[in-house]
DNA sequence: TGTACATCAGTGAACGCGCGTTCACTGATGTAC
DNA sequence: TGTACATCAGTGAACGCGCGTTCACTGATGTAC
């Protein structure tokens, strides 16, 4: 039966928030369209007044999941100062709790590998979403301004690979991965 | 029709040798038995004469892809020795040429993702073959152990998420995430 | 404000497809004599 | 060395399953009067 325009849109959004949660826990294959619909309290037949395509639905939750971590960063450099927002990002980031729990973490470390196999216009989202993550924590380094964003691409980088390597391994290699990245020691 | 030991083992060496590419090129979602058995030459049918199941096959595939690796170091080693083994192997890893092939590039990072998500025994194997790969890049690094290990599995991390990213990203961000990982910089 | 009707969000069965795995079968290989 | 037979690597049809997507249907919502 049909629902009011407000509920509808409730609806969008329960939905993209599954999904956005879904794909970071189980990557894009092994999210379906039913599994998102139903963890979003509706029947997958009604997916499709939503969006078009499973594609396009993965568009706006990985554009969502970047949205998320840019807000949670913003509010912490209101907060705290720039400085100290990105210490706190470092050590959130490199952390048991966000390699455990990958539905409310990192997208790019979530779902880089897949999204390499994905579509052009999902690498042009994701892509993006990385580019303002790296100008946003760049902001609070010192130097110039290319020096700054290639120290944060790199430490960026660093981070991602180190919490996906840790999600990969047995336990012993990821606590080796993990200690070795804290923030003690800075250089390569 | 039975053939031969020795034609069966050379198909079995087929068989994990197109896993290990086609896996690190489609992930292990995208990989099918059938697309590997035609791949190496063999229809699908005859994949249980040589493996119990899929997950035994990926097992036997990403040991196999790190081994390749290793030895490839190895050479390196014996031919220009550590320092030059280990500048070469951060350059050929920070290249255009591994990020558009990885069916021909570094096990982790085409399929830390993907094994994230699998079997704790495939994350033993992948674990292994991590703690392997920077046992090796810290031998050609200076300091007391704990310090080389700690910097090469940051070193490690770093490649490992530039190359993942990069593949994620359209190609100017990609650009960006190279450029920035290149060896003339060291600190993060 | 009240009524009559078109719209359309959501439902659940159904579709074609590719998957991992099983199985009866084939015929060259390996072995026992 | 030659023969007779058991073995088993490889084939291709078939299985049950979950997937993305479609569709006829329902009935509350939104709108035109």
């Amino acid at each position: 039966m049909r629902v009011s325009r407000e509920e509808m849109e409730q609806s969008h959004t329960r939905i993209v928030e599954s999904a956005a949660r879904l794909l970071r826990e189980r990557g894009i294959e092994n999210t379906s369209v039913a599994g998102v619909m139903n963890e979003a309290g509706l029947t997958h037949g009604g997916f499709y007044r939503h969006f078009n395509t499973k594609d396009e639905l993965l568009e706006t939750a990985v554009e969502q999941a970047f949205a998320d971590v840019e807000r949670w960063l913003d509010a912490r450099f209101e907060k705290s100062g720039r400085g100290a927002a990105i210490l706190d990002y470092h050590a959130n980031y490199i952390s048991k709790r966000h390699v455990d729990q990958p539905g409310k973490g990192c997208p790019a470390a979530a779902l880089a590998c897949d999204i390499g196999r994905s579509s052009a216009s999902l690498k042009t989202v994701f892509g993006a979403g990385v580019k303002r993550l790296i100008a946003k924590l760049a902001c609070g380094m010192r130097g110039a301004e290319e020096r700054r964003k290639a120290k944060a691409a790199r430490r960026f980088a660093m981070l991602v690979g180190a919490v996906m390597i840790a999600r990969a391994s047995d336990p012993e290699t990821a606590d080796l991965m993990l200690s070795s990245c804290k923030m003690e020691e800075n250089d390569l």
